[in-house]
DNA sequence: AATCGTTATATTTGTTTGGATATAACGAAA
DNA sequence: TTTCGTTATATCCAAACAAATATAACGATT
């Protein structure tokens, strides 16, 4: 029929958005760049929306996901604990599963 | 760890969406209520953007979803078509798979 | 023909969201 | 102590989105 299943997965902490698409993009980038600003342009975002989503992951994790540094070589820059990479990997493992679970399950609109 | 997963699929058609939450409650207050204004005030939206969703719904499926008539007794109506309700049918059982798929996949992040 | 509540549509208003801009604070290194 | 690029934050403006309002068309029923 040319049905396509689609779908957005997110993990929440206490009401609070913790990990969705749009974080995790953004945690890769900066684990690629080293930066927040450097992320966000990769990203082609705005330095202010990006800082809003890493404040907010960072305030719903349990632990701490980046360490953000303010000054000193380079001016300072951001990197991803381990807990932060361990996040990303399995969001990433969960978000492929539901896709191809969800492709299967496409089969029975197709029937129709 | 408290963490919570939640989710939200849909269904294109050649880029268009088809069906998603939203659209499904529609169809569903539609079936309840018989006309598309009723179920547009049970569910605190505004008609037009009921009637917006319900356009672009009917314009993406193969076959009608719901057929709207206007004047006649009680000014008219909309109701679903038996295809519709098997589309409504498919969704549902679909989204209550993927909730539970994505529950169990969360172990993954609450094992971190 | 007059009434009724509906579908269908356009227009205006308001609200929320995001982008652009500016600036302070910071700390290693030169 | 000056420089540098970054984090962190506030403010203003534009654009996108949703709500409110208004109105025409419709057809069975009276």
């Amino acid at each position: 029929m040319g049905y396509k299943i689609k779908s957005r997965i997110w993990i929440e902490s206490d009401e609070n958005v913790l990990l969705g698409e749009g974080r995790v993009h953004l945690l890769k980038a900066i684990q690629e760049t080293g930066s927040l600003s450097k992320a966000a342009k990769s990203l082609n975002i705005s330095y202010k929306k990006a800082w809003q989503l890493l404040d907010s992951v960072n305030k719903s994790a349990k632990k701490p996901v980046t360490i953000n540094s303010i000054g000193g070589k380079g001016g300072g820059g951001a990197e991803l604990t381990e807990y932060g990479k361990s996040l990303v990997k399995a969001f990433d493992e969960i978000n492929r599963n539901c896709w191809a679970f969800l492709d299967n399950e496409l089969k029975k609109i197709e029937k129709i």
